[in-house]
DNA sequence: ATAGTTTTGTTGCATTTGCAACAGACTTTT
DNA sequence: AAAAGTCTGTTGCAAATGCAACAAAACTAT
């Protein structure tokens, strides 16, 4: 019995050992430009490099969501976020990015040994996808843009293992990412500071005491 | 080469194959009862044979919200909605349920031929839950009550393939699932009713047409 | 250095949403 | 058959949110 799934996470030194088995190839790309378009033909795994990167929905009337946010290490693809076919699903640069692209089927085959480094991959893959799915619906749950931030700054608070941290979106996407108007989230950020529960400027942020909502 | 994630439901044929390979302990749950408990320190994985139940967590405050909601076949645990410790995570039996408990490291191991029993299991809890999620992020995403509903009705629309359906939650259920008021959700249905965009007597829809927004 | 672009920060106002509270319909249990 | 519990449906009112619009700051590219 080989377990499939222990919980490590993807770094760099890891995907270095992964680079000989999946021989991916390596594409630039500069803020602005797509790179990947997560339809259902699309049969590629994409794993960032360096740079960030946003999975990005943007509705009919122009209401853009910003469902992910991809920094190094991590993995997109279409079976990691099955979209829905109505709204197109796009990975998008939003600083210059370097991308390796493999092929899906390589990726998720189970090779005659079931070799470690694939199992390795597959295991972050899914982590990664469970996790942030999971918190996005937490942080979208809440019934409140108060709530939101304040569970949103919670988490990133307990990744960054401190109560000071800056956050991985600038404040235009972390309203697009909770799915508020952005102007109203700034009052409830003020707000927030003025009754001194956080201190912060920017996207860099302190909290000061915890809360109940 | 074996392909580990084929795109296939798991349905009732496949898990009484599964059965003799996984020796599953089978219980009964009645309303309202605790089915399981999603901490960290839970090795179970929950198979719903029969009935139907809840995946709530429930705020300090009260607030409480549905993560997701399970039916015949629909897999369960830890692994699978790796909760934050912050909030309790609990399975709840909506309506009595007989369940189907495994040990996850049984479930999650590869066995020496990676015998399809198994890679079909994990195939299907990672695609139900991957679109779960993404389900709910798309839902939850929407920034009107309006648009909430509109776009969970579409889903399951689809999912029946018929225009008209029932809802697999009660109306009461569904304000809980995509976090709003449910009297403003009620009201928000009535407009909708009004409008003629669709017609619905309790968890009973029927849409009338497409409408953007 | 400068022009262009993006991001942050702010406000007034209209609209939507949540809260509280209640009544009737429907289910389940005793 | 009655009682208890849940679910649906409704409303007035207060509060939160979204929209529109603008100014200043920060960042990028030439």
């Amino acid at each position: 019995m080989k377990t499939l799934y222990p919980l490590t996470p993807l770094n760099k030194t890891k995907l270095d050992e992964f680079a000989a088995c999946f021989k991916p190839v390596q594409r630039s790309y500069s803020r602005g430009e797509i790179i990947m378009q997560l339809n259902n033909d699309n049969k590629s795994v994409g794993i960032l490099m360096s740079g960030t990167a946003h999975l990005v929905t943007t509705t009919f009337d122009g209401t853009r969501t910003i469902i992910d946010y991809f920094e190094q290490g991590d993995v997109f693809g279409r079976r990691f976020s099955p979209c829905t076919q109505i709204d197109p699903y796009l990975v998008v640069a939003k600083k210059s990015c370097t991308v390796w692209l493999v092929d899906y089927e390589k990726v998720i085959s189970c090779c005659e040994k079931c070799c470690e480094k694939h199992i390795g991959l597959i295991d972050s893959m899914i982590l990664t996808m469970a996790r942030r799915a999971q918190l996005h619906v937490e942080v979208l749950g809440k019934r409140s843009i108060r709530a939101k931030l304040l569970s949103y700054f919670y988490h990133v608070s307990k990744a960054r293992e401190s109560r000071t941290f800056t956050l991985p979106l600038s404040l235009s996407d972390l309203a697009d990412y909770i799915s508020v108007d952005r102007s109203a989230m700034m009052r409830e950020l003020k707000k927030l500071n003025n009754e001194k529960v956080i201190v912060s400027h920017a996207s860099k942020v302190t909290i000061l005491r915890d809360v109940t909502v």
